[in-house]
DNA sequence: GATGAATGAGCTTTCATTCAT
DNA sequence: AATGAATGAAAGCTCATTCAT
């Protein structure tokens, strides 16, 4: 990695960090510029304009949630695994690194504006979405899973997981995020698997 | 309901339109004196600022949520019917009247500054969660309902109906809000309700 | 006028003059906002950007220079008369408030890039060339001047005095500009006039 | 030619270009060592400023346009050939390498400036005016053209040059330029020779 | 000679808020 | 209550020039 590119990547986390605590509008480019200790004019031979940098930042993001389910994924287990698995890697993302899932939250979800012209659909969040389909439709496949439409199952795994950093980010929960693993994840399975003979 | 009251009641509604569509910081306060006929000068005889403005909304679509569900909560049915009514109600809600939902969206979720000194914990929020608080404490005495963590329970059932909201207005859904109702439903149930003795 | 069309045209008289003396680029918003004794944010309540701030100023000089051929157009006199009238009142005006002429020559002619939108062909000088369209198409009627294709007389006659204005802005004229007039005029008319039988 | 001096022609050249298309303003360094194919740095191995280099291009073009009248002077023929040559010759330029003339225009004219240290007076342009002089006094000495003072005829003749390469610029002119030659020529004759005894 | 990342001052423009009327 | 001109700080971005490599 050349240095250019180790550079790009560092404006690239320095940066997330701040939009994810702060917003897009409330960060400022000489906000971003003084804690990389460059000057905003340099910020500008990297990308070419704050929303630029916006919309690579939630292809980052996507990318490093997605390879986190991928590696689900590609584990040899069943779908409640699985989620309790999904669930907890998480949990402790949103702990340990909570840039990536707060920039999804602050920045994507509420600046439409920003992501209109390069991030139509959900381009820039393909890798993300992506997994999760994978492991939907391989739970229906292997029969763990009942069939549904994609979007009911994926809204309610997504939502819950990112309204629960939500409110965690809040501080109203009454106890750490991830001590709610096991209770998320079980909700999720009850939701998500093949109806019971009753 | 006054002269003034009522102008106080327009602006609201005018501003929870447009930063609803548009975000906050977006949403200039010309855009708002335009759209309201009035001049920007006159607005500050109403709010004391925009961010007051603002928080003053977020009470405002709690309220009007809160009330929806409030509705529901009076009814006399068990809590299977009561999930599907606030479901039902609630994508009724992001079609018809979206501003208050995307309200929460776009400006609440996202632009924790606005929110910091006035809303700290939830209390801007209150009146709508309490009402869920009731919805789901009313279910577990009535043993519907799974006894388990009030959040575990809101967050899998409001991040949900969020989530749901926030993929309609992408336009990326294969069918109309309203279509997906019942299996949404469905889903929540089948998470909250009590154990089947298997 | 009103307080705002007073202050409107204000701003057209001191920025012309920046402009004419420093060139467009030269010149700053915040160079036009001091000299005004206003605020550069204010400057937007009048103009919406410095570009249609120039397209303006060149239409409100072409008027000006208009505003003299015309009235010499309607005098009553041949059209030597009316060479001579038009060369002297133009050199009195570059001598006497040399921004209008000036501004054709600094901003108009070198900068394309700003009349690109919005001053196409010639349409923001209109009133100056309908002018001497109607100065040369009376004296061919009359019998006065050769009848040639317009803009070959048109080019000599404005590019003449442009010209002229130009050696004198640079300070290499041997003498006063107005001195120059009745030469100046002697050649354009003889370039002008019919031929004579030889 | 050394390599270095060539490859200073060759930025010469390419940044006339630059210059004369978009301006002196809105040519930045990088558009010029993008064209060049070389970087920015090293620009400044051959030039010390944008601004020397601006310098340096009217001369160069002042030289070039100089060095055809020149040509031109040193033919055996009478004025009215030479004024028909000159100005067959200055059209041709315009449409073939309109570069030199319109850095004239676009730069010279316009961003007094840039030329203000070094280029007092005309001496940048000193080389072109030389030769109209010269072509000038030849004439009066002929008994062909007008004894008059050297301004009144070089800026009839220049002028009018300018101000149709001008016209022709913003695409007014009913016809291609060439095919105004012949009368443009025929108007300075009629301006510059002697008196008929009439 | 050659590179291009880095600088820093300065650009145009925006906008919440104030205040004289 | 109502107006909208005025403010002033700060935003995003540009660009000639430098300098370590």
């Amino acid at each position: 990695m050349d240095k250019k590119t180790k550079k790009t990547e560092l404006i690239l986390e320095t940066s997330l960090l701040l939009f994810s605590q702060k917003g897009f509008y409330a960060t400022t480019m000489p906000d971003i510029a003084k804690k990389m200790n460059m000057s905003v004019g340099n910020f500008y031979n990297y990308f070419s304009s704050k929303e630029s940098l916006a919309q690579e930042l939630i292809r980052y993001s996507s990318d490093k949630v997605g390879a986190m389910i991928r590696s689900v994924n590609e584990e040899d287990c069943d779908s409640k695994e699985k989620i309790e698995k999904i669930v907890s890697l998480y949990f402790k993302l949103a702990v340990e690194k909570p840039q990536y899932l707060d920039y999804f939250l602050r920045v994507y979800l509420a600046n439409k504006e920003i992501f209109k012209d390069g991030c139509e659909g959900m381009v820039c969040v393909a890798s993300f979405v992506t997994e999760m389909m994978i492991f939907f439709e391989d739970g229906v496949r292997k029969g763990e899973l009942r069939d549904q439409n994609f979007f009911s199952a994926f809204g309610l795994f997504m939502g819950y997981l990112g309204g629960f950093v939500f409110l965690n980010g809040e501080n109203i929960l009454d106890n750490n995020l991830e001590s709610f693993s096991k209770d998320v994840a079980f909700n999720i399975y009850q939701a998500l698997k093949v109806h019971e003979a009753s």
